[in-house]
DNA sequence: CATAAACTATGATAATTGTCATGTTTTATG
DNA sequence: CATAAAACATGACAATTATCATAGTTTATG
């Protein structure tokens, strides 16, 4: 197992701007996990001890409801910092993060990135601006489910993951999600998430091969109403 | 017109956290505004020069849709920073910012708040912490738009004015909003408001006078379904 | 490789919410 | 205080989405 220093998740989160010296020092206390398809990392309402770095597979951030459905708020991938949010605010977690396929990670104790938060103003605001974009994806959010229709949800949610996890060498989405998986994102019901999916699919905007899945009409499917 | 030293709205952000010192720079460059009822503070897409602390009023924080509606991320009211988050990410403003009220506000160049981000660690913390509160808000929100009724979300709505800008010695909001303000908060219809909340009204879950709206039982509307 | 379990699919129907129309009440303004 | 404009209210109906039922398909696992 390798050190931070030679990390590429590293290099896409705040813990690029740290220093040598900083680096070594996270990379000493750190620990690897690894997890499978499924997984809890954290439930709701937990008191973090440290953040996860993302080294490789995607994690949902997520929330029950009373009727026992979840809501998937984002999807977290190679580079991102899970918790770091709880960390700052001192608050409890409010969403649960679940492996969607098996994944490893480097938990850093909270109080190494707290004391890099005081100490290395680089790194502090570097944090911050990713809060503050963070945020800004969140009303989006918030707002495209007051605005936007189930049909132009699941549209966007397609070309959110095509953007952020990518295509193989056959366009096919490089993340395979199920239909409840894609539900919980857009926030529908299975069922509606199956059929839309479907008649996007006689419509030709995209196509499947088993599970997997590929855009094959971006730009109608940007437009999709 | 007094300096910040002495503003009561200062205490409720990030501000408190300001040496003596700091704050007379903030307060020999700020300048204070007024706007009535209905003017646009500022619009979606815009680049920000600085940072609004509300001292008196109440702004919403609304993006506009296609189909003409806007839909309504969260109220302002005294003590809160309108466009931090804007001047902190370099990002346009996503949200434009509209009086609900007569308001009156400070302007600070954003040049002097990046600068106090830079120099006072704690003022900086503190601003991040608020960011990480806001983002898990949002998050909540966005998991409300998804999981709950319009009527749930109508309720919940009442009791976050009443909990936030208070009630009158008779019971009633402080901050009266018009249906159309309830319904863009909520994410729903105009006439989908109106209907919610004349049938709270026949529960007697709330009462009005004129405009003005009282919750009459709290509890129950807290478990409305 | 057989069998169960999980996932996908689709129809029928119900529930929720939006839209349009129309009328009343309240508020603003000359 | 008269009058217009804005806000509120409510019915009728349409559109969207959820729920329930049922069946086919794929995947996991002994």
């Amino acid at each position: 197992m390798s050190g931070c220093e030679q990390c590429i998740a590293r290099q896409l989160n705040s813990m690029k701007t740290l220093t040598k010296e900083e680096l070594k020092q996270v990379s000493a206390c750190k620990t690897t996990r690894f997890y499978k398809k499924g997984d809890i990392i954290f439930s709701e309402n937990e008191l973090l001890n440290g953040v996860y770095c993302v080294r490789e597979g995607i994690c949902k951030m997520s929330k029950l409801s009373s009727n026992g459905k979840d809501h998937t708020v984002k999807l977290m991938g190679k580079g991102e910092l899970i918790g770091q949010r709880s960390i700052i605010s001192g608050e409890r977690t409010h969403l649960s993060a679940v492996a969607l396929n098996d994944v490893e990670m480097c938990f850093v104790p909270k109080e190494q990135i707290l004391s890099n938060i005081k100490i290395n103003r680089d790194f502090s605001f570097d944090v911050m601006q990713n809060l503050a974009q963070d945020l800004r994806e969140a009303e989006d959010g918030l707002i495209n489910m007051a605005q936007k229709s189930v049909r132009q949800r699941m549209a966007e949610t397609l070309i959110y993951v095509s953007k952020t996890f990518g295509e193989d060498q056959g366009g096919y989405l490089n993340v395979n999600l199920s239909r409840e998986d894609y539900a919980s994102i857009v926030g529908t019901a299975t069922e509606s998430a199956i059929r839309i999916l479907s008649q996007l699919k006689k419509e030709g905007l995209i196509s499947t091969s088993g599970k997997m899945i590929k855009i094959e009409n971006k730009s109608d499917l940007e437009r999709v109403e």
